[in-house]
RNA sequence: GCGCCCGUAGCUCAGUUGGAUAGAGCGUUGGUCUACGAAACCAAAGGCCGGGUGUUCGAAUCACCCCGGGCGCACCA
């Protein structure tokens, strides 16, 4: 489809050049609303109406009599006000488009940094937003030929992790021995423990001074401080992988701020900014002692500035995310140490970073593009970072430094009352309520995977497709699985999603489950079909080897002109295209949409034409022909989605 | 106060870098099961695209101004 796109705005490009000397770029090309009005629209005659002082419908017209004859077109048709419809030869497009077109190979590491959670409590479903756009991202990007690194970053000496160990050694006054003990999901023990401290602190503000303690504690190795934020954040982040690796998100590598401070990643960052004077020192002021970054264009009122480094000497968060952010791209000159940390059962292993290497690991880091996909609330921080490196001279990596924003997920109302959440007045008189780990507000990831779970092993058993109950489980999950990322997946990212239980546990309509039903259906025909003639593959190949249309059956004819058929054919031919443009506008929604539209429309015509008992040979390959083509992009797209095709539904 | 985002059918959302008659799903009403399984299909009802002004051959889309809502703007992360 897009070398069809090319050659023809090449050929246009080229034909209003001679007759009209006018360059036009780009030469946009669309899908019009109906397929009365054919494949692609053309509205380039508007564009030269403006140019020559012309009526575009004119101009159209002349164009479409003029211009000499491009393959694979039956004709090229003015219509409306002035737009150049493009009728596709059905035969000729589909002989194309049904073998699966390669994609080369790019080069330049590109590094995705998503999930980040705070090691220190249970995931919940902000976090799973997250973790599905990110790896719904790499699956994409992977299949654009990108060599793809996923890092998700852990923040094991920050605040939140501060808390839970603050909360074991003062609140529950446990040792480690004891912590090691706890038989509870440990995750969720900390989530209600994390909001207990944070009431603690609240009762009585003067502990504060216990936090800082320990979080002083953990940064310079005070044990048994130390050894318990250590035990506590490992624990966690091995929840975490457990959780992600249940709607199949995997990860490369575990970046953990504990190295960058003792590798000293900082040292080296702040020797290299006050080097090229991207941070000053205040000497007077509110923020007396502190070095600090000036950005914003100098002819605007004020410039803002951003505290790097405390009047303390401590570096801010921003800071060490800035030296982190030059490490992604082999600005650092330094490097972690490297130690597995985890294999999944395919096989994959994720690594963690330490202090002293270990000898034969991966390479990482160093990559030519980076995407961070963080939620919008930190779009100024992320700035910030940039604007670091663009302070350091570094332009390059500054403009390949892509902040991957997307709104939060809130909760509704019904969604509040349905966990049993008591609001305040002011959260109650919201249209939606923030999650908040300190108040332990939420819907925890493995609480709802529990509940989908359980719903679809539901459905599943009602079906009674599975002897086996291990099968029926897989199979279960599967369409969990489906139904929750792509719940996920279809909002566009700008929107908050209000989430509400009734709608992300439907398994009818636009959902994963719909989608995964029409390839299940697709594959049931390829099924049966193997059982009554194991050589069709043979018949529609012969199919395919014909030349002319004209040398199709009378009945296969017929249904190269039926519409159903080629729409499908139409919507498959975009695959590719629409992955191009969910990259670039950082839109998973879009195939999503995608995906969903297919699968409506293959509903459609398995409705209409039943394969298996089509008499006539020609007719029935060229049905298979499109069920086909159809089925492999509905898998493709699923597959870009990280939903499974399950085996029955 | 400043900045970013959102406002489209009763509800939840799409709307292809300005294009043809604004589309889905849920919900509502009424139809379709002889199994390539109905987790499906068909049909109906439902819209001053928050309001206004402008730019344009053309605006849900762009600009400006309002109105309503969300989120940021720490020597927290």
């Amino acid at each position: 489809m897009l070398k069809l796109i090319e050659s023809l705005q090449a050929a246009f490009r080229a034909h209003v050049k001679s007759q009209y000397d006018v360059k036009l770029d780009p030469i946009v090309a669309e899908y019009p609303p109906r397929l009365e009005f054919g494949e692609l629209a053309f509205p380039l005659a508007f564009e030269l109406a403006k140019k020559l002082k012309r009526k575009p419908r004119q101009i159209a017209q002349e164009i479409a009599e003029r211009i000499p004859p491009i393959e694979g077109l039956v004709r090229l048709e003015p219509a409306g006000a002035g737009y150049l419809n493009v009728f596709l030869d059905r035969w000729w497009f589909l002989h194309r488009e049904v073998k699966a077109q390669p994609i080369s190979p790019e080069t330049g590491k590109v590094i995705v940094e998503h999930t980040n959670i705070n090691p220190n409590k249970a995931a919940h479903i902000g976090h799973l937003r997250n973790a599905v756009i990110g790896d719904s991202f790499v699956r994409q990007l992977r299949f654009l030929g990108y060599p793809v690194e996923v890092q998700n970053y852990i923040d094991n000496t920050g605040v939140q992790v501060a808390d839970v160990v603050t909360g074991f050694i003062y609140l529950r006054k446990l040792a480690l021995r004891n912590i090691e003990q706890i038989s509870e999901k440990f995750d969720y023990y900390c989530w209600d423990l994390y909001a207990e401290v944070s009431q603690w602190y609240q009762s009585d503000t003067s502990r504060l001074e216990f936090r800082q303690r320990v979080l002083h504690e953990i940064e310079n190795g005070h044990e048994p401080t130390a050894s318990i934020a250590e035990y506590v954040s490992t624990k966690i982040v091995k929840a975490h992988l457990l959780t992600m690796n249940r709607i199949g998100v995997q990860y490369d590598l575990l970046p953990r701020e504990s190295e960058i401070l003792h590798l000293k990643f900082w040292e080296q960052a702040f020797n290299l900014l006050k080097e090229r004077q991207a941070i000053q020192l205040e000497v007077q002021g509110p923020n007396r002692g502190c070095w600090v970054m000036k950005f914003g264009s100098l002819e605007t009122a004020l410039p803002e500035s951003k505290i790097i480094v405390r009047s303390n000497g401590t570096v801010t968060y921003v800071g060490k995310d800035i030296a982190y952010q030059m490490w992604k791209f082999g600005l650092l000159a330094k490097d972690f140490g490297y130690q597995p940390f985890y294999t999944y059962a395919n096989g994959h292993q994720v690594w963690m970073t330490t202090i002293k290497p270990t000898p034969q690991s991966p390479r990482f880091g160093s990559g030519s593009r980076v995407y961070n996909v963080i939620d919008a609330r930190q779009s100024y921080l992320q700035k910030i970072v940039v604007e670091g490196l663009r302070a350091l001279g570094f332009n390059q990596q500054a403009e390949n430094s892509v902040h991957f924003s997307y709104e939060m997920v809130a909760l509704s109302p019904r969604c509040c009352a349905e966990l049993g959440i008591e609001l305040t007045a002011e959260d109650a008189a919201k249209p939606y309520v923030e999650v908040s780990g300190r108040k332990g507000l939420g819907v925890k990831a493995d609480d709802l995977l529990d509940r989908l779970l359980a719903k679809s092993r539901e459905e599943v058993d009602r079906r009674g497709n599975f002897g086996d109950p291990a099968e029926a489980s897989r199979n279960a999950s599967q369409i969990a699985v489906g139904a929750l990322r792509y719940f996920l997946a279809r909002f566009s990212r700008n929107s908050v999603i209000a989430f509400d239980f009734q709608e992300a546990l439907n398994f009818e309509g636009e959902t994963g489950p719909y989608v995964q039903y029409s390839a299940v259906r697709a594959n049931n025909i390829f099924r049966k079909l193997e059982e009554q003639d194991p050589n069709w593959e043979r018949d529609v190949e012969e199919l395919l080897g014909l030349r002319r249309a004209e040398d199709l059956s009378g009945p296969a004819q017929a249904l190269l002109q039926d519409d159903t058929l080629w729409e499908l054919i139409l919507l498959a031919a975009r695959v590719s295209l629409m992955v191009r443009q969910a990259v670039e506008t950082l839109e998973i929604s879009t195939l999503a949409k995608h995906a969903f539209t297919t699968a409506q429309k293959f509903n459609v015509f398995y409705h209409k034409h039943h394969i298996l008992s089509e008499q006539d040979r020609r007719a029935k390959c060229l049905l298979l022909c499109v069920a086909r083509k159809t089925r492999d992009s509905l898998v493709q797209m699923l597959d870009l989605l990280g939903i499974e095709v399950p085996e029955k539904m």
